[in-house]
DNA sequence: CCTACATCCTATAGTCGCTGTAGCTTCAAG
DNA sequence: CTTGAAGCTACAGCGACTATAGGATGTAGG
């Protein structure tokens, strides 16, 4: 029945653009397919698994990286899972850090934007709180 | 007091990197400075008010064609702040459509790193969530 | 005045995870 | 056998920096 597919039709299976299969192969995630005479790629099932595995891991929030090594070590099933569990958490404290910034980050926005009086930009609140010095050291960097 | 700052002397004051002053130059969010005879730049105390505003705008998630929008805005100070709250109000959209997703996100990692067993990666659960297809389509896309 | 060394300069490439484009070739249906 | 969709490679672009190479400048001490 599941006969092998296109690029094409392993995206729309995936929910993902044909660019992107070619570049989990080319990073070394998705394995190099069958090729038909004239050169074009041939999927088959564990393809269409492993990019599903690909893709669910990146909606969570997985890098490559991790998506990588999680890859070869599900390709050793008997040793300890030790590591897909740090793996797993080093994601989670990465989500978990960018939330507690994001909030900081709505309640300014929020105070901010109910400060706003809606005149003129000379007396606007949002410029004002911008431009304040002192506000400045409430939030420290790296998000996004 | 308060003489001409290099560059670096700028950077140490905002707490930025050099390569980031000169790329917001670059980019038309700094004015170019004045430069010594040999060709070094040299900041007065508006180029350091203006880059604290950038940064600040930065550290709340403006992007910065934003902050560009906003920086040519306070140039003109009789106008209605109209667009400064638009503005505003879009980034706190976009943080606030951040934390909904990252919320969701630490939910299912939880979940999985909580069911995981610390045995082989052949029955571990984080693995088993990542391949299962049926849990694929609890999240959606556009984040990062 | 000279040297040493920190800091500056420009230009360019790399980061991450794709996405889009150009210019061509192949496949499948009619 | 033609047509048109979909495939191919190779490369540029996104956002917001960051890092590097290879050289020039500024300044303090001797």
């Amino acid at each position: 029945m599941a006969q092998d597919l296109t690029i094409g039709g392993l995206a729309k299976h995936a929910s993902t653009k044909v660019q992107t299969i070619r570049f989990y192969e080319q990073e070394g995630l998705m394995p190099k397919p069958a090729r038909t005479s004239g050169g074009q790629r041939r999927y088959a099932k564990p393809h269409a698994d492993r990019l599903a595995f690909i893709r669910h891991a990146r909606e969570l929030g997985f890098p490559l990286d991790a998506i990588k090594e999680l890859l070869s070590l599900s390709d050793r099933p008997d040793q300890s899972c030790e590591r897909v569990d740090h793996v797993a958490r080093d994601v989670l404290a990465d989500v978990e850090a960018k939330l507690v910034r994001l909030e900081a980050l709505r309640g300014e926005l929020r105070r901010m934007i109910r400060q706003c009086r809606h005149g003129r930009v000379s007396e606007c609140r949002v410029i004002r709180v911008l431009a304040d010095h002192s506000h400045s050291n409430c939030l420290s960097k790296g998000h996004e």
